[in-house]
DNA sequence: TATTTGACGATTT
DNA sequence: CAAATCGCCAAAT
């Protein structure tokens, strides 16, 4: 166990770890299910400094309107998309269709 | 301890 | 539709 990290970044991957393959959540649905709405750029902010993003799949977690993260730690935005396709996630223009592969219900 | 920054969101221009 | 602005939170400097 890492304690150099926080609780509240613990809270985020885990939260971040729930997400199914082949499917991607909001930084509003984690925030959300964290019980902190207003969190999501602190949330944004701990996966971005994500020790072990690899683990992580924070290539699944996209913004409000299913866009990717401009500035991703292995590869920009591309390799989180290509992370995605990979699933079976279509990935037009950086974004992906959220009606289609937005968790419903984070748990 | 105070200021700045940022993988965000919503609203306004 | 794109840019600017404000709000909100935690971590870094």
């Amino acid at each position: 166990m890492d304690k150099s990290i926080s609780e509240f970044a613990r809270h985020v991957y885990l939260t971040t770890k729930m997400i199914p393959f082949g499917c991607v959540a909001t930084y509003t649905d984690i925030a959300n299910k964290m019980g902190k709405p207003k969190a999501v750029r602190a949330i944004g902010n701990a996966l971005h400094n994500n020790p072990q993003m690899i683990i992580i799949p924070c290539h699944r977690v996209v913004n409000i309107q299913g866009k990717l993260a401009k500035n991703f730690g292995f590869h920009g935005a591309d390799g989180q998309k290509e992370l995605l396709e990979k699933e079976g996630v279509v990935v037009i223009n950086n974004q992906v269709d959220l009606c289609e592969y937005r968790v419903k219900e984070l748990k």
